[in-house]
DNA sequence: GTCTATATCTCGATAGAC
DNA sequence: GTCTATCGAGATATAGAC
């Protein structure tokens, strides 16, 4: 049988929207990379829009899902950090959810930017939570969190842009260098 | 007499693609706030392409020539390193060349990567020559550069995220708290 | 629920008058 | 050098058969 058409719908939309992002994506490319039919996407998705918010929503979850499996574990507060940090990414190819920061269709809409406000939101609360264990004030912690994710979303950027993932890498040294030192 | 027409029309290309990006500014954006007519710009650019390369390397050399002015003073390493990084910036707008990394037609396009490309490695130079003032090693000094102009990329990604310029200036103040303990 | 055909719009670019 | 008019292509969305 073949699989769900909206789950293979959204899935293909996920890709496209991490290559291209949501404005540049067409409905033409979604149908061609899941193998379905034109009329099914109108089907099952009144319109552009929502077909992206399902799939952004789909991506920010399975994101913070992860983000919460490296700072939530049993280890100590520095382990879950370099764990958060140097987990292995695709820099090259961007953050799928950063870039949505500069996609029009993105922030042309109050739905999702929402989602990609959220979603920064809570991944911050998190790794805030992580250096408050580690005694920190409110303050602090949020402005060390703030910078965590910053290296992150930085990296992504330098890497894309020079086209080499060590740029990620070494943005992350030097800042588990800085915290390491102490 | 009018300003010269080609650099009305490369300033109001380079506003526009700081607010929506290269990809999603048409020819007739530029022309109705340029105030330039039709043909004006298919006789100045011989298309889309051309006048896209020219806003944007104009935007490199400007934002290049505001970094060497903070990073190149009299001032002592870490008072530079401090203005190039608590300079003010309209953060919520997002950073008009850390955005093209994103952006489907100059990611496309050879020349234009390269501008983007090429603008990043000289500012990770000039950063990291900062750095290795202090006498750290060239190693070390590369992986704290990257990780500056990081965070200055990051703090872009989630001012404009969370539409609240206070992102950028945490995650500086994170950023600099570190290095400060020093 | 899925298909093909097509309507409508805007894009990037060109033509040709002035 | 600048203008108005317009072309061909591709985007989003709809119609209607099956």
């Amino acid at each position: 049988m073949p699989a769900d058409t909206r789950e293979t719908l959204i899935g293909a939309a996920q890709e496209l929207y991490a290559e291209s992002g949501v404005a540049a994506t067409t409905p033409r490319q979604v149908l061609e990379r899941s193998g379905v039919g034109q009329g099914s996407l109108y089907h099952h998705f009144p319109s552009k829009r929502e077909l992206a918010i399902a799939a952004v929503e789909r991506t920010v979850s399975t994101a913070l899902a992860a983000a919460e499996a490296d700072l939530r574990g049993e280890a100590d507060a520095r382990s879950r950090l370099a764990a958060y940090l140097e987990r292995p990414r695709d820099a090259v190819r961007g953050c799928r959810i950063g870039r949505l920061t500069s996609d029009p269709f993105v922030m042309a809409d109050v739905t999702l930017r929402d989602d990609v406000a959220g979603y920064f939101r809570r991944l911050l609360d998190e790794v805030g939570t992580v250096f408050r264990e580690q005694g920190l004030s409110d303050g602090d912690a949020r402005d060390r969190a703030t910078a965590a994710v910053a290296i992150i979303q930085g990296g992504y950027v330098l890497s894309r842009a020079t086209q080499d993932s060590d740029a990620m890498r070494a943005a992350v040294r030097g800042f588990l260098g800085l915290l390491g030192e102490r």
